[in-house]
DNA sequence: TCGACAATGTGATAACTCTCACAGCATCGT
DNA sequence: ACGATGCTGTGAGAGTTATCACATTGTCGA
């Protein structure tokens, strides 16, 4: 039942998320109950694999059985603090900014959407579909102070992603999640992510093209 | 100058990625040649990862000089295969499809946008900035043959994933990139990678976490 | 031409992550 | 009431990835 501090794998960290995911599912899919070879057959990782990665943060099945998939749901998401309420900003409101806060995953997740910023003057002022009114960068350091936002996502273009950082670090800001393909830097005091989209995209290539090079290899992973 | 075929880390194509990136940078801030060292402080990876990355596929620098940026870039792009021209497509243009679609990423990349394709019939025949003319849904396999296409990008939402996916393959796709938050199954022939945007909001909601109930714990990674 | 220098390339080692096999424990049928 | 069943939880070991330290080699100045 303790929580072993130890030493939790960044990996694990990431497949819990998506364990959430396929516990919706299941729930959909209207089973109260499953295992870790059927959730892991859900989402595509090793029933070991599962039972591992639950088995840093304690004790959530009963043996012969299996677990309960809306308890486990739940404390998944108390493990990753998913039911906290997080406050939370995006930073330039262009058709990424817009993907993200079109998704239904916020409330879901936690995270509450209380500002959104953009540099251009036609967007300034626009409200979105949930009562948040675009302001302007310049408000940045203020609003997140005033506001005690936890959490910016920065989805602007490359060369203003380090300047909107560093006001998000000035108002105070916890955490950043940055979409902007350029690594930013934060002090060290702030939980930073730096995600490439397009990375992936690149990974492709190079797995079609070593498929291409090497007929008989098999797929990676 | 052989090409070891045996082992190499995903972690390593991933970081390529970013390599191209940084030495773009580096070329743009007048820096004809480079070190591990200064690419490393550039994209936050340690020299030594570098130069054991880039040691896979060969030897791409000069011994007591370093390497010349703009070269290394154009290597790690061979690498990646980057340099290919691959037929691409997009199903869903919802927000995330424009916002990758607006990428000028792509054609630097060697990724060329030849369909796109959506089940909305107000969205259907509408023209993409780039001459693409969006398609119905139902044309995909069509299209995905007769063009050619080699890779398939879904931004659709979870619950027509698995179908777009299905028939992406029965047009004959080489690769599928995945953002639906859901895990869609190909056939093993099919390169396939399911990115999880919101995952990464996840992991820095069980970050924050973390540093909140242990004040004193040092930033991961 | 040659020696001092600087930054690469890499084998050895350490750290991390996953897999496996089975012990442990609820449940259910008899 | 109790043994058979089945799925979890986990220590041990295999496999993978990152780090370190230094040998290697090209460059430049004298």
């Amino acid at each position: 039942m303790k929580t072993k501090e130890s030493k939790i794998p960044e990996a694990t960290i990431k497949r819990l998320s998506t364990y959430i995911n396929c516990l919706e599912r299941l729930q959909a899919e209207n089973n109260p109950v499953t295992s870790s070879e059927m959730l892991g057959e859900s989402c595509q990782v090793s029933p070991a694999q599962i039972r591992k990665d639950l088995s840093y943060f304690g004790e959530f099945g009963v043996r012969g059985v299996g677990y309960d998939t809306k308890k486990l749901e739940s404390e998944i998401k108390d493990i990753l603090g998913l039911n906290h309420n997080w406050p939370t900003t995006v930073v330039g409101v262009g058709k990424l900014g817009q993907a993200l806060l079109n998704f239904a995953f916020f409330s879901k997740h936690g995270f509450r959407i209380v500002a959104a910023f953009d540099s251009d003057a036609n967007k300034i002022g626009n409200e979105l579909t949930d009562g948040v009114t675009i302001l302007s960068t310049s408000e940045i350091e203020k609003t997140v102070k005033n506001e005690k936002i936890s959490i910016g996502i920065i989805t602007t273009p490359a060369d203003s992603a380090q300047e909107v950082a560093d006001k998000l670090v000035a108002g105070g800001i916890k955490g950043i999640l940055n979409f902007a393909p350029i690594k930013v830097k934060v002090p060290e005091t702030i939980t930073l992510r730096n995600v490439s989209i397009t990375s992936e995209l690149d990974n492709l290539a190079y797995l079609l093209t070593q498929k291409k090079h090497s007929k008989s290899k098999a797929q990676v992973k």
